[in-house]
DNA sequence: CGGCAGAATTGATCTAGGTCAAAGTTACTT
DNA sequence: AAGTAACTTTGACCTAGATCAATTCTGCCG
């Protein structure tokens, strides 16, 4: 069993915060920060573990630390779609909502530094730079929202893996700089039936569409975790995207 | 030829505006709605018309007042994915960014209260209530977008004909409450290829769909575009999100 | 070390929805 | 009133991805 590693942080200074300056908090200034240094604590869940279940009261509000969370719908009949994935500086909980329409779950281990809920929305309407900040975060995941419907309603299944392994990817190289000479390498945080909620695939899909993009030569697996891509602007095109091999960082 | 009716509202005053209570005025007081009263001005476009291009700049910013858009997203090969629809009260652009991601289609003739978006910007970082309007709005299209991607990646081609139906009736009935005795009755405001785009499909399997669903009585056609629901029970089941008959308004 | 459970792969078949093709309907235009 | 063009329906067939069913691989625990 791996335990929770005590988090000798439980008075990390907001200053020293990794996503100070990604997460709902970029905007502030030193004293609103300390407003929210004061009210914060951090809290972790176990990989697997739900944060909060869809239309329960939500009691978790505050940002992603680290980890990687799954947003989730299911219908009556058990059939599920991830409607959004939560990464470090992402923010859980709706100020002004008071139940959520959608699980949200630990796919890792998860850190969230969290606020008290009542305190945090009256101090959001009376911090502009809060409230902008989270139009910004909450429009950036409107664009990602449509940019998945897109690839639900029209990708193919293989542009679909191609299409999650670039998310990953990207996001991989924007947290740890890991491009190695030849291409890149990185894990994938998420199990094949993870990847097939998201992509709205089936599991056995999912994993035959990855040994056709390993046949091909596109991804090389060192194992079914690990993934190393000798051509990224090759991937790039079997996403399907972007025509013009794609700039898009 | 039908010709845009003359906009003699083109000096409506804010107060006697339909939209005056849902738009992103809405948390609005009078002081602040007059300066919004001062900058505003109407325009309107024909059916079929391209309110704002893919990637271009964005020249309009403000709310639909009568008519109905779609947003929509293309892949370089032509494949054609709806990622929204704008109703009445729903904002058009985004502040705080230069280009849209999407295209913005008129499906109707469509009239838009329009804002210059550099003076609009300013007000709104000046005006909490706009700011907060804003942020709730933006919630509830984040809400809609993961409904749909639920829809896209999870549902039969009969519920999501069944679903976009459910949605259609509930705006219509929250318009014109035209709940006639037995039923419901509502116009359809999309072609079938709209729908076909809106719902990740083809045109032929819309059809198909809609014939099964009046072959089944869950709809009577009086024309292609005039559907009356004799049960909306009936029709929620078919959409498929709620085993329990649904009490969704 | 062996046994077991969850994760992943692979194979054989089936089917929902796509594709291709032809009519049938509307509704403008002249 | 006829002509054309866009929209819609329907039919015949095909294919991408689902479903059902074994294996294989991995790590975990006694």
């Amino acid at each position: 069993m791996k335990h929770a590693p005590l988090i000798a942080q439980n008075h990390m200074r907001c200053a020293d915060c990794p996503i100070r300056h990604k997460a709902v908090c970029a905007y502030c200034e030193p004293p609103e920060l300390a407003k929210l240094d004061a009210m914060k604590s951090y809290r972790t869940f176990q990989a697997g573990e739900t944060i909060v279940w869809a239309g329960e009261e939500v009691d978790v509000l505050g940002s992603v630390v680290s980890g990687v969370a799954t947003l989730s719908r299911t219908l009556p009949d058990g059939r599920r779609q991830m409607v959004g994935l939560l990464l470090p500086s992402d923010f859980v909980g709706r100020p002004g909502r008071r139940t959520a329409p959608y699980d949200v779950v630990a796919a890792n281990e998860v850190m969230i530094c969290q606020f008290i809920k009542p305190k945090f929305e009256t101090l959001v309407s009376k911090t502009p730079a809060l409230e902008r900040r989270l139009l910004d975060m909450t429009l950036d995941e409107l664009d990602a929202a449509r940019e998945w419907m897109l690839l639900l309603g029209r990708k193919t299944a293989r542009e679909k893996i191609a299409s999650l392994l670039v998310i990953i990817a990207r996001r991989d190289a924007a947290l740890n700089s890991t491009t190695v000479g030849d291409g890149l390498r990185f894990a994938l945080p998420l199990t094949r039936e993870a990847m097939s909620d998201y992509l709205g695939l089936t599991i056995e899909t999912v994993s035959r569409q990855i040994s056709a993009l390993k046949k091909s030569g596109i991804i090389v697996l060192e194992d079914s975790r690990h993934v190393h891509v000798p051509d990224y602007g090759a991937l790039l095109d079997e996403a399907g995207d972007d025509s013009d091999g794609g700039f898009i960082s």
